[in-house]
DNA sequence: ACAGGTTCGCTTTTT
DNA sequence: GCGAACCTGT
């Protein structure tokens, strides 16, 4: 989704309906054909894209054929004349998906040949919108969008303003709120006085503050995109009802991730006609922490009456064993609304479980795994490793898999690393360009004035900054002012005196047009010596950076104007580098959404790691069940083999922890399952594993390993584990002296519970005595507490502060 | 102004 | 155990 120009859709749509009549016409000629975008389509499939007016909900389980549903659906409405393609409204949450959209549109068996204007992000569409009615919140046109970074970095001015220690309380920990508070649409005056307490008692003031600093900075960031749009719409029934006629059919992709901002947004669009599709799986919402309403999904036959609820239920891509495993864990889940995965393939190898000693012998054994399957193994085929991808919980698990795979020469990519964009050279050499389309970016002006070093240290900035603010002008005019006034002296103002006349020359030359902005943005780099900069830097990343920035010159290319660059990055962000060798894939199981492999491992499912305890921590069961979610993801990522691995001993920060199996394994159905048993793996094996199942014996063996190593018979899976093996009549483990769990207690807390303390944060109870706990505090190490200064860890997580 | 030492604090991530 | 972010001495 390059370069076409925003104001093209406007025009099209003051024009006359003519055309749209025409092409109209042609659709139905088309349809009364042939429609090869409606075979193949499964009844219920068939369904979801036949049911063209009114509100649809599409519940698309795993690897059912959604897009394909999706992209018939818009064929249909397109080729049987009901909406121009510039009529429909189709909301994706990635760039990546648009654009994917966009390409299979226009191939067949669909071929639609105009390109699906109002087809992409929520907010790529909310910035064209926003900059056609940006006057309506007091913002220009040509408003700049900020990235996290400004936004800290004015948040931290404001705080620093106010007198607050933003030791104490970091810019970062109230740019998440502002974030949540935006997710949850509320603009300042409509903040509930519960959370305009946050942040030391400043969260509603600063957010204020922050909103005027904006709109005086001409600015908005990612959350205002949506917000702004939806204040518009609810104080501008004119504007509204413009758009309400105008996109006759709206399309809502991963419905089930929307925030309330977003389905504010989408409820006003639809309230007229209602000819609305969301398309989504309540079991696949894993982004709650980011604002994302699972009720979104589940409320949906209330929200919009009448409501069709077609559910896509055969899946395509997955063995029985992996979708019966991966049915298995989500039953946990309660508040769902429910879907039964089926498929025709039956057969195939089941879930295969394994435990290692630690996380390093699980990166060797997957491994040798991935090595032996490259060759063909257990009578399987040879898989490419293009096929093969390891999902991981949190991305610092990669760690142990990138060092064991380059000592053992197997190339891997990792999906979702720090991407291009943000990287530190790129943002800087983008901050010169900012202040070239647009010398007012003070934020801009702040990030480069010292970069490369200038010798303007924080004085100068400030003298600059005291400067601009008493005059009323930008900081790029400060400095002019403070040079003119002689303000400043020295190196610092030779230096800056030449950025200045910089500036001006890249700008003017911009603007004049004999230079492309190719030719501009590379004088820039060039004599405002940051790519000297790079090039005197001897340290080893250096090169690559210089690599990166040339690639970033490369990429102009596509693009007619630094405006039009810069605006397609604040978006669009994608970076996805065309790779032809084959490489396994290392992702966060997040990042896996919407993937598909043959193979799939899934290593470090353990108590904590997986479900994360700090999810449990925070957000209780409704966390849990998201972490179940998750494990949902990943099993069903696999088509045909998925290998589910936890290690009893792991290195956490620097520190060996001992872990137990996740509690997602005890939900795993045994009769899907094979429990690898690797040899030689445990000095000792067997023990009293009994008539136990194939999946307990796994976690047993494993249980004792990690059992002689430390005190872990306070944990909840441990406790768990007893249960279940008391049920089953298996032997007590001796050591189990530390389950004191005195009913008589006059605590209310017991050893193993999670609790929260006001000053020493989440832990966990170690001891015991009457009203006296040791507590095992996460941070602050272990301390002796009376049981009243504590509450539990996840009435905690409810009531943030 | 900046290099070198020290402390802090650690999911998940898109736009 | 590691990296960023902060502090201190020159």
């Amino acid at each position: 989704m390059s370069s076409y120009n925003e104001d093209d859709a406007f025009e099209a749509a003051a024009a006359p309906r003519g055309g749209g009549l025409a092409a109209r016409a042609m659709g139905a000629a088309m349809e009364a054909r042939t429609a090869p975008y409606l075979d193949g389509l499964n009844p219920a499939q068939r369904e979801a894209v036949e049911t063209l007016d009114g509100p649809v909900l599409m519940l698309a389980g795993a690897g059912t054929g959604k897009t394909k549903a999706l992209m018939s659906r818009v064929a249909h409405l397109v080729l049987s004349g009901r909406a121009r393609t510039d009529e429909i409204l189709a909301v994706t949450f990635t760039n990546k998906a648009a654009k994917e959209m966009r390409v299979r549109l226009e191939k067949e068996p669909f071929g639609i040949p105009t390109p699906m204007r109002w087809m992409g992000t929520f907010h790529s569409i909310c910035v064209k919108l926003l900059r056609r009615h940006a006057e309506l919140v007091g913002l220009k046109s040509n408003f700049t969008i900020l990235d996290t970074d400004d936004q800290i970095r004015l948040l931290k001015q404001l705080i620093v303003a106010e007198g607050i220690d933003d030791k104490r309380w970091p810019a970062r920990m109230l740019a998440g709120l502002i974030d949540q508070w935006k997710n949850r649409a509320w603009t300042p005056d409509a903040l509930p006085a519960s959370e305009a307490g946050a942040y030391n008692h400043m969260g509603g003031v600063l957010y204020a503050q922050y909103q005027e600093r904006l709109k005086t900075l001409n600015a908005c960031d990612f959350g205002d995109l949506l917000l702004h749009m939806v204040t518009i719409f609810q104080t501008h029934e004119d504007v509204l009802a413009q758009y309400q006629r105008w996109f006759r059919y709206i399309l809502v992709d991963e419905y089930q991730d929307t925030n309330v901002a977003q389905y504010m947004w989408l409820r006003l669009l639809a309230a007229g006609h209602k000819n609305i599709c969301c398309v989504g799986d309540d079991d696949q919402s894993i982004y709650g922490w980011r604002g994302a309403e699972v009720g979104n999904i589940l409320r949906f036959e209330k929200d919009f009456e009448g409501a069709k609820i077609v559910r896509l239920e055969q899946n395509y891509r997955s063995t029985e064993h992996i979708l019966a495993a991966a049915s298995g864990v989500i039953a946990g889940n309660k508040g769902r609304l429910g879907k039964t995965l089926f498929t025709e393939a039956k057969g195939g190898e089941k879930v295969r479980l394994i435990g290692h000693w630690d996380g390093e012998e699980e990166a060797r054994w997957i491994g040798d795994e991935i090595e032996a399957m490259r060759g063909g193994t257990r009578g399987m085929d040879p898989i490419g490793l293009n096929s093969m991808a390891i999902l991981v919980r949190a991305s610092h698990q990669m760690r142990s898999f990138e060092d064991r795979f380059l000592t053992i020469g197997l190339p891997y990519r990792v999906i979702g690393g720090p991407r291009f964009y943000e990287r530190l050279e790129i943002r800087d050499a983008m901050a010169y360009f900012r202040l070239i389309v647009s010398p007012s970016d003070d934020l801009a002006f702040e990030r480069i004035v010292n970069t490369p070093k200038r010798g303007l240290g924080d004085k100068a900035v400030q003298k600059i900054q005291m400067m601009a603010r008493t005059n009323g002008v930008s900081l790029v005019d400060g400095a002019r002012l403070l040079l003119e006034t002689k303000g400043l002296g020295g190196k610092g103002a030779v230096e800056l005196g030449k950025l200045l006349d910089g500036l001006d020359r890249w700008g003017a030359a911009a603007r004049v047009g004999e230079m492309s902005h190719i030719e501009v943005a590379e004088m820039a780099l060039e004599e405002s010596g940051y790519t000297e900069m790079w090039q005197n830097d001897k340290t080893p990343e250096a090169p690559g950076r210089l690599d990166n920035l040339k690639e970033l010159v490369k990429a102009l290319e596509e693009f007619e104007n630094l405006q039009g660059f810069l605006e397609h990055i604040a978006l669009v962000m994608d970076n996805d580098s065309e790779d032809a060798t084959e490489k396994v894939s290392i992702m966060t199981l997040h990042a896996a959404k919407g993937l598909e492999f043959p193979a799939v491992f899934l290593p470090g499912w353990e108590d904590g790691l997986f479900p994360s305890q700090r999810s449990m921590d925070e957000s209780g069961l409704k966390g849990l069940e998201e972490e179940r979610r998750l494990a949902y993801v990943g099993i069903t990522r696999a088509e045909k083999l998925c290998t589910i691995s936890f290690a009893g001993n792991r290195r956490v920060y620097g520190q060996w922890q001992n872990a137990l199996p996740s509690r997602f394994i005890d939900e795993l159905p045994e009769d899907h399952v094979e429990v690898l048993t690797p040899p030689g793996l445990y000095g000792h094996q067997g023990g009293m594993m009994g008539q136990a199942s194939p999946v307990m014996q796994a976690a047993e063996s494993d249980l004792h390993e990690a059992a002689a190593k430390a005190n872990v018979y306070n944990s909840p899976g441990w406790r768990r584990l007893q249960e279940r093996q008391g049920a089953r009549g298996l032997s007590q483990p001796s050591e189990s002296k530390n389950m004191v769990i005195d009913a008589q207690a006059v605590s209310a807390f017991t050893v193993g519970d999670r609790v929260f303390h006001q000053k020493f944060g989440y832990g966990s109870i170690e001891a015991a005595e009457g009203d006296k706990l040791d507590v095992a505090f996460d941070k602050a190490g272990t301390k002796k507490v009376v049981g009243k200064f504590l509450v539990a860890a996840e009435a905690a997580g409810d009531t943030p502060f």
